[in-house]
DNA sequence: GTGAAAGCGCTAACAA
DNA sequence: TTGTTAGCGCTTTCAC
């Protein structure tokens, strides 16, 4: 339509015979500007095709509205929705959003958080990757007080917030649902305990089986990647027991999922021969047969909790002391671990 | 580490007793400089802890080095690994990325593109809305000489380029490998014609079958939103059908997998009574029972190839006239299809 | 091979 | 309530 040239607020200033600043300040609802003169000025603008230069804005304001997300991987289930989730809330709030994956990766971690650095972020949420061992990267951030959120992979450090749910409790009530199940001996599929999801998660199946009297002991837990073939492994591991265990708890549905395909395979009924429960909610647990007993995950409600928690931050003036906000999780029960007691 | 000041090219000027514009000309290792200055520059730049202030060389520079996302959906598998591939390809090469979701809503879909409009993005990857009806929108885009390249829900529109699969060819091949089984009478689930990915599959069957002397029609035809219940319903509307089709073809896996389930619970056999062909190979496709068959879609790279063909066009500003790049898909079969002849 | 200087478009302190 | 002015940090033309 226009022409190729921007229009700036200088154009809008000459067409209405007014300064700049009066035109800035009328485009942003400034109080000191009369009602009558911002209205003309959104209207010439808008009219003129005026659309504002935030790089000029940021370099002047020192500020970018954007937020950078740092996370391990964004093709799963779980992290599309989070991103879904977050994506919203920072649209409504009109900030940018600048996404990258670490591929699960401490060294592109590294190189994530320096690039977000560098790209002047007001803030960053933050899902760390499977093996990050220590958090010195993000001392850049915290030297310039950039506020950072975690979430789901979190670590405690200099006061940044995290969201997550109760992953101790979640644990705890998977095992227990399926000691309640009539199940005595539970195998346990863990990920990295250096990630807090699932040491947590192990740490709540050891209570839940202490508490019960029942063994745990490090032939009852496999720690693996948490793909489907660290469930098939763990599989073939449990069918060489003896006594075979008869439950099995993973920290998340994949490797639930992996377990159960290999078990069909070896003709071991589920849930009759051993009962099973995953993590996550994943829509795979309900197309698998049997369907998958698994904890739910409030994958959009932790996005938009974590992205309007750093929004307050921003807003606040980073004056905000919360240290973790925990979201309810939520056991589902189906098929995989629904049988009768054998002792009763 | 040092104070809370940024450090800019004039501090790194100072130090060095030269100009401003010598060390901008040395971090971008512009050859007039001389080698041994640029090196002295670099470290120097390195040690003070510079970082190039990116909305100064923005707003001097005219182009913004991020490249925008505008999707119908995050979450969901495909769109997800398309995504990661995007982020891949354009990490690499020093692009931002800002990513928005249009919620498969045309209206949603138009304010993406203004905001991406006004966030100056150097160029734009775009997947349609389900609903969208027409191209207006980005005329502010265009009118610009924005590049736009299209991906998977594409439309042919100024020039643009697209990048796709051969949707025609994989439906054709799909429901080909269905009358290869000895099916008859093969029903279609497909989305909205509006999209190429629908109409094209869509085109491929009803091709498949008059190729091989099969009738098509409205009435082996259902046009939903994709969804497991739109695969239901078909699976309800199938059964009630005589004589009652034998194949069934769905342009994804969710609604086939919708379908699948349906006629589990009505007791007729997949894919003894019906053989069964989805698209995309979703994960699920691999868990559900039977199997799958499904249509291998390249997700990671068709993102990868799409972002690179975008920064292509935008490094030689723009002269690249090539117009579609078309994937190779792969028919993947598994048990939800595999049956004996009935004739043979 | 290097420097001086202007200006990208906006905002905010200060003045009126 | 509005205007003047300086300057955010960088790039680039032109001059030397």
């Amino acid at each position: 339509m226009k022409s190729n040239r921007e229009v700036t607020i200088y154009d809008v200033a000459k067409t209405l015979n007014i300064s700049p600043s009066t035109v800035s300040r009328g485009l942003k609802n400034h109080p000191h500007i009369k009602k009558e003169t911002r209205k003309k000025i959104q209207a010439a603008a808008k009219e003129m095709g005026y659309r504002q230069n935030t790089f000029a804005s940021s370099l002047r304001q020192k500020h970018t509205n954007t937020i950078g997300v740092v996370v391990p991987r964004l093709n799963s289930y779980f992290m599309a929705t989070v991103i879904a989730g977050i994506e919203k809330v920072t649209s409504e709030n009109g900030f940018g959003l600048i996404i990258s994956q670490s591929q699960e990766q401490w060294r592109k971690e590294i190189s994530c958080i320096s690039t977000m650095f560098n790209s002047r972020v007001d803030g960053l949420l933050v899902s760390l990757a499977y093996d990050t061992k220590n958090m010195n990267h993000f001392d850049i951030l915290f030297n310039r007080s950039i506020p950072v959120v975690f979430f789901d992979r979190v670590a405690d450090c200099n006061g940044c917030l995290s969201v997550v749910i109760d992953n101790y409790k979640a644990g705890y009530d998977a095992t227990k649902h399926l000691i309640d199940q009539g199940c005595r001996r539970i195998f346990h599929v863990a990920g990295n305990m250096l990630r807090n999801v699932y040491s947590e998660r192990f740490r709540g199946y050891k209570q839940a089986l202490a508490d019960n009297g029942l063994a745990s002991g490090p032939d009852l837990c496999l720690v693996g990647d948490m793909s489907t073939s660290s469930g098939s492994e763990a599989a073939r591991k449990i069918m060489r027991m003896r006594p075979r265990p008869d439950g099995l708890f993973t920290s998340n549905d994949t490797t639930a999922i992996g377990a159960i395909v290999e078990f069909e395979k070896a003709g071991i009924k589920v849930p009759g021969d051993i009962a099973i429960a995953g993590f996550n909610d994943d829509p795979l647990s309900q197309v698998v047969r049997p369907n998958l007993t698994t904890v739910d995950y409030p994958a959009m409600e932790i996005g938009e909790v974590a992205a309007s928690s750093l929004i307050n931050k921003l807003r606040n003036s980073m004056k905000a002391d919360l240290c973790s906000i925990i979201l309810k999780h939520n056991l589902i029960v189906r098929e995989s671990s629904i049988r009768h007691d054998p002792n009763s």
